[in-house]
RNA sequence: GGAGGCAUAGCUCAGCUGGUUAGAGUACUUGCUUGACAUGCAAGGGGUCAUUGGUUCGAUUCCAAUUGUCUCCACCA
């Protein structure tokens, strides 16, 4: 005896339990391919410290379709899980819980102290993102779980890290870094966000030297930033200044004699023409300095207060800046403010105004390594989805810079760089270094830096699979098949693998890059915690189930399209798991029970029009299904699907059984069962990647030979049972029955008279199948197929050609169609009068531009026209 | 400043290679508690496919401009 299906559809009730049972049987792990192909997705790591949200389950129910339905296609499939160490995040959290529990900062217990704080709340509550992704169903392979600082991990970072080195990839070097005082760290390009905000210009005066009473004035954003003024600079061209040019200056506040350079990126139309450098503290600035060979002077600590020496010391940038201005304007320097608004750069972790600020850091020197990474996208070895983005990447690796991977954190992996404290000699090496290679000491110690998180995430597809060493896996799964990830990731992460991939691994990691966009809320918003509108997936699970919000996410993807969450939307997908479940319900009701494992369709013969049909609708669906599937568009096969299980399945074929189905013992009954089964069982098949939940327990309900649906085969087209005549003739009947349907209730037709309907073909044979079920369903008209018509009391005709009508005059309201017209007429004229109105309002014609005010002008030509034939349709009707 | 996206029903969006009467969901109106489902069934109203121009026998679809809107990248002291 099978079990039944509960009455309700409550997801809560078996969604944990089949997941549970799926993990005990082990599916999740790859299988011997049965189509001799592999398909292997690693997953882009959340950070350790995340919380799911939308934009992950997003990304994994896409990664989830994908891999289920490769999976069933018969591929060994491979799905790797895991998660990153996320240096800032996490470390920004433990230390506020370290403040928040014990009023500690880091620095107070030590890095050693910390660190072990840090592994033991990743040990404690490290799962709680893990155990929430398989809440969402995701078909990971969780023995295989990695973390970015695993022991192998770790150990791939430090030999990528080494042989980018020896090879002269990486260096230490002066540079303009983005520094946040808050995260006391340096941050890369990437890690950085622009924003505008209100500033000022200040304008200065610096007094030229030896010649007093003379200024040059300069304007800056930053004035406590000339502390570390090392010249001034005009542009060579500006006879302005030429005189000036080699002239020594007095730097304001400090006293220190400065030059007055000629440079060619000075803009002699912006701002005075002069500007002050300070190589230390400007990008810009740094690059005049070394063009004139001017000093750096570093003015700030890492907590961004003032490190120069003299009156400003200690104090904060800010407060500098504050007192300066009052300074300088005390000594009649000062010029004027200006009010102006500037992009800012901020911290994208804290939202910290950036510093910028020299110094030594480790570069990665991107220019070698990009450009291999350039050329598989424009020779198509990786292709983007949409293509669009791989402009977006190309663009961004074409100006690509070098990449700063030293943090100064404690939580990441260190920088394999070992000092010697004797002679002072650095070993970059991968095991650590306790004897100094050049002059024996022992005395040793390493860098304190950590490396950029995305270092590590950048060897993912590779360090997950055992590299450095020669693992089975990397063999057979690398490289993976598809990355499924976000638009706003790709600088970050995306291009980081593709160069590593191809500088270690001697491949691709990856021929598809499957992009999508963002989830919004309701209006469009992204989501944030600022704004509170975020939506968390796991209530939603809780509410409407997993396969809903699956459903929901997935029908509303298009490639790299953001969109938009809503609770319409949730509940729309649960209406549709509900139907799904009710009509299987119906199926099983009218089993015997008896029916054995292996129930097959009966032989073609015994099959009525619609099984032939509804077969042959299915077959179209797999193909399609299948079809959209390959080209990523996930939204287009769900809703294929959703329209045929809704559409056909429920509102036309389970219709069309049900009188077979009223004599259960009879051989059409059998028959009718037989393919509801068949064709139910391909439904189930072919949502089980985006809804795994519902099908395996309705599957599990159902005759069947498969232990679980999520390793039976997926369903292919199938040319035996295609049956273009009797899907063409039932799609007409059901075209025709809507018609109909639709005419009586507009003309008012009482229900107790039958309406004689022709059908007027050249091939009466092909229909007559499906008359009996014309007259089953439209119970208030009859069918007549004729190849010619002379009928006189029939109210509708149903040529070949279409499903036109010809109503037979005397059936016509003519009350009904005048007072139609006329609310149309009425309609016209209001929208006349109110273009006249806008055209009227001079207001409008002065501001509006000549195209906007000749599209007015047409719009308005176009309803007198509509106008003039409206009054002629009311008049033919009298 | 550079690049890209979007503009279709009240709302959210499909419409893939130009060609039937431009489709869903939701909201709305009307009628249905007919033995799977009211989380449902049936019918209906509601669209100059942003504007203008071009290519074409034919444009919602391709091209250009305009307007509106969103995003990314860069950034001037």
């Amino acid at each position: 005896m099978r079990r039944e299906l509960p009455k309700v559809y409550t997801p809560s009730e078996f969604e944990d339990r089949i997941y549970a049972n799926w993990c005990e049987k082990n599916y999740f792990a790859p299988k011997e391919s049965k189509n001799g192909k592999n398909f292997s997705v690693v997953i882009p790591p959340p950070n350790v410290t995340g919380q799911l949200h939308m934009g992950h389950a997003l990304n994994n129910t896409l990664q989830d379709i994908l891999v289920r339905a490769k999976r069933m296609q018969g591929y060994s499939t491979l799905w790797i899980p895991g998660t990153d160490h996320a240096g800032i995040a996490t470390q920004i959290k433990i230390e506020e819980n370290l403040r928040v529990e014990k009023g500690l900062s880091r620095h107070d217990i030590g890095r050693e102290e910390f660190l072990k704080l840090v592994w033991d709340w990743k040990n404690a509550y490290g799962n709680r993102i893990i155990n929430q992704l398989k809440k969402l169903g995701s078909s990971c392979d969780w023995s295989r779980e990695r973390f970015t600082m695993d022991e192998n991990l770790s150990r791939a970072v430090k030999k990528v890290f080494v042989s980018l080195y020896d090879k002269g990839l990486i260096y230490k070097g002066l540079r303009i870094t983005n520094w946040c005082p808050r995260c006391n760290t340096a941050l890369s390009d990437a890690e950085i966000e622009h924003k505008d905000s209100e500033g000022a210009f200040y304008h200065v005066r610096y007094p030229i030297k030896d010649q007093p009473g003379e200024y040059v004035i300069v304007a800056t954003t930053r004035p406590e930033t000339l502390l570390g003024d090392t010249a001034v600079a005009v542009h060579p061209e500006d006879e302005r200044y030429a005189s000036l040019v080699g002239k020594m200056l007095i730097l304001p506040l400090v006293g220190r004699e400065i030059p007055v350079v000629a440079d060619e990126a000075v803009e002699p139309e912006f701002g005075t023409g002069c500007v002050k450098i300070t190589p230390a503290h400007d990008p810009n600035d740094f690059e005049t300095g070394i063009r004139h060979n001017l000093e750096n002077i570093i003015i700030l600590d890492g907590n961004g207060c003032i490190s120069a020496e003299g009156p400003y010391f200690g104090m904060d940038r800010y407060d500098a800046r504050k007192k300066m201005v009052e300074d300088l304007d005390a000594q009649g320097l000062l010029v004027k403010i200006e009010p102006c608004t500037h992009a800012v750069a901020h911290c994208y972790r804290c939202g910290t105004v950036i510093e910028p600020m020299a110094s030594k850091q480790w570069f990665v020197r991107m220019k070698p390594l990009a450009e291999p990474a350039i050329r598989v996208v424009k020779e198509s070895e990786i292709r983007y989805i949409p293509d669009r983005f791989s402009k977006i990447y190309l663009n961004w690796m074409e100006n690509i810079r070098d990449w700063c991977v030293s943090r100064q954190l404690w939580w990441g992996h260190r920088i394999p760089a070992y000092y010697c404290e004797d002679c002072g000699e650095m070993t970059v090496a991968e095991q650590d270094v306790t004897v100094c290679p050049k002059c024996g000491s022992t005395h040793m110690h390493q860098d304190e830096d950590v490396l950029d998180t995305w270092f590590s995430s950048a060897l993912w597809p590779f360090s997950t699979m055992g590299w450095p060493d020669k693992t089975e896996e990397l063999e057979k799964y690398y490289p993976t098949s598809v990355l499924v990830t976000a638009y706003d990731i790709i600088t970050f992460w995306v291009s980081k693998m593709i160069f590593m991939g191809i500088e270690f691994m001697d491949e691709i990691p990856f021929p598809d890059v499957f992009i999508h966009g963002l989830v919004r809320d309701a209006q469009g918003r992204k989501m944030s915690k600022s704004l509170g509108n975020g939506i968390d997936p796991l209530q939603i699970i809780d509410k409407y189930g997993a396969d809903a919000l699956r459903f929901a996410l997935a029908s509303g993807n298009s490639p790299g399209n953001d969109m938009r969450f809503s609770d319409e939307k949730i509940e729309s997908a649960r209406n549709f798991a509900n139907k799904l479940w009710n009509a299987s319900r119906f199926v099983l009701m009218n089993l015997s029970g008896n029916e054995p494992d292996d129930y097959p369709l009966p032989s073609t013969d015994k099959l009525a029009a619609e099984d032939k049909w509804i077969l042959s609708r299915f077959n179209e669906l797999a193909a399609a299904v299948n079809e959209n599937l390959d080209k990523y568009e996930v939204g287009i096969a769900l809703s294929t699907l959703y329209d045929f299980i809704w559409d056909i399945f429920c509102d036309w074929y389970i219709e069309l059984c049900k009188s077979r189905l009223s004599n259960p013992e009879s051989e059409e009954a059998d028959t009718a069962r037989r393919v509801l089964i068949f064709v139910l069982t391909g439904i189930l098949k072919l949502l089980h990647p985006y809804m795994p939940f519902i099908t395996e327990e309705i599957y599990s309900c159902l005759p069947h030979t498969e232990e679980s649906i999520m390793i039976s085969a997926f369903p292919t087209f199938d040319a035996s049972l295609v049956f273009p005549r009797e899907e063409e003739a039932m799609d007409r009947v059901i075209a025709m029955i809507r018609a109909i349907r639709g005419r009586r209730s507009e003309m008012n037709v009482p229900p107790s008279r039958k309406t004689k309907v022709y059908l007027v073909t050249k091939y009466p044979e092909d229909f007559a199948p499906a008359a009996p079920f014309f007259t089953k369903l439209a119970s208030t008209a009859e069918l007549i197929i004729t190849d010619a018509y002379e009928s006189d009391d029939a109210v509708n005709i149903i040529t070949d050609a279409a499903t036109a009508f010809i109503p037979l005059s005397d059936m016509v309201d003519l009350d009904k169609e005048r007072a139609r017209l006329k609310a149309e007429l009425a309609k016209t004229e209001s929208e006349i009068e109110r273009i006249e109105k806008k055209l009227a309002n001079e207001g409008f014609v002065a501001k509006a531009p000549a195209a906007v005010v000749d599209g007015e002008r047409a719009k308005l030509s176009k309803y007198i026209d509509t106008k003039d034939a409206l009054c002629e349709a009311i008049a033919k009707l009298g």
